[in-house]
DNA sequence: TAGCTTTCTTACCATAGGGTTAATTTTTAC
DNA sequence: GTAAAAATTAACCCTATGGTAAGAAAGCTA
């Protein structure tokens, strides 16, 4: 619901009734069947996607087929091609539902511009992208420095609920391993 | 020098006089021997550096000891600890000289502040934000989905003249691999 | 509930890359 | 320019993870 979204940046600044009546002017609310795609591949992409239910993920394919999951998305977290919407260039990855979802669709453009009509917003997003390198530049020193089995309990901590909604395939190639990689961590797991 | 610095903004964008002078004013160039730390582990971060000559890495120390190299940074390009400076957080980075190098040497602050001075520079610094996280994220799917041998070609295209400066087991650290792996990998490239 | 489909586990062997050490080459320091 | 230090290569074997395939379990569908 967009109520999940209002009271999410509320909680981060104050929101002018009018800012208010603009976000919900470019909002979309949709709600989505398990397995639906949001984003293709190789398709143009203009749209940034906020959640308030279920579960999505953001996900390339290589060259040999092999999927690799760059992130995924539940209650109050943002998803999309960033690469295609700050690159303008047609998306490298596919944002999948791996539940029935609710999401806000916003044009990306006219998200991004909220600043202009509302100068407020200017920190906010300014926050938000710096938000958003720090996550990527952790997962990257993670990625690095982490074996596959302190990456999957990490990924615990950091999705608590996330398992019940994924197939182990979507979290192993997540963590950069085989799904039978992973079955053997967590067989080892189970032992301990 | 501070000249690069500034023919690299206005490369982008046009800036004023006042906006230069302004720069000028908080910008410091600083001359740097081989070796020489410009962040460290630990210390608290609030610097972040223009590089005007030379080579720098930042990496970080795993618990094994092992260096995890991030980021190499030459000619125009900046270089910090991003996850210190947009999070307060103490380095987790440091910061080191690879060769003799300039720097131009902003209080992240006050670089970061411009914008409230000089609007202009507003979507200029989002800009740098979003391609910030564009580099990032495709950082993350190159390591995801290409082999140890074609992260070094990708490497060879993108750093093209940094090899010079680097010892291989900076570039391996980058790489992810040892440098006994990325021995191998160029003993078998010569031989093709 | 039965039957079908998908996912997970297990076991096998294969392979990329790691760790250690020693020999060689390159760089640094005097 | 030479000696000392550091980096690279090479060879060894080791380990974590990958690929394939088969069986077990779980989830859907009718």
């Amino acid at each position: 619901m967009l109520e999940d979204l209002i009271s999410k940046i509320e909680s981060q600044m104050p929101l002018s009734i009018d800012a208010k009546k603009h976000i919900f002017a470019i909002a979309r609310e949709r709600d989505l069947k398990k397995g639906s795609l949001l984003i293709r591949e190789g398709n143009s992409v203009n749209k940034t996607f906020f959640v308030t239910a279920g579960c999505l993920r953001s996900y390339c394919l290589d060259k040999n087929g092999k999927e690799h999951t760059l992130q995924f998305a539940i209650k109050n977290w943002w998803i999309s091609d960033f690469i295609a919407i700050y690159t303008n260039e047609l998306a490298t990855l596919t944002v999948e539902c791996l539940t029935d979802s609710s999401v806000i669709e916003f044009n990306a453009k006219e998200l991004d511009g909220i600043h202009k009509l509302f100068p407020e917003f200017e920190s906010f997003q300014r926050h938000n992208l710096e938000r958003h390198v720090v996550s990527l530049h952790r997962r990257i020193l993670n990625q690095m420095q982490l074996t596959a089995e302190e990456r999957y309990d990490l990924f615990l901590e950091q999705y608590p609920d996330i398992e019940q909604h994924t197939r182990n395939y979507h979290i192993a190639s997540y963590l950069g391993i085989t799904q039978q990689s992973l079955s053997r961590i967590r067989v080892k797991k189970a032992k301990n």
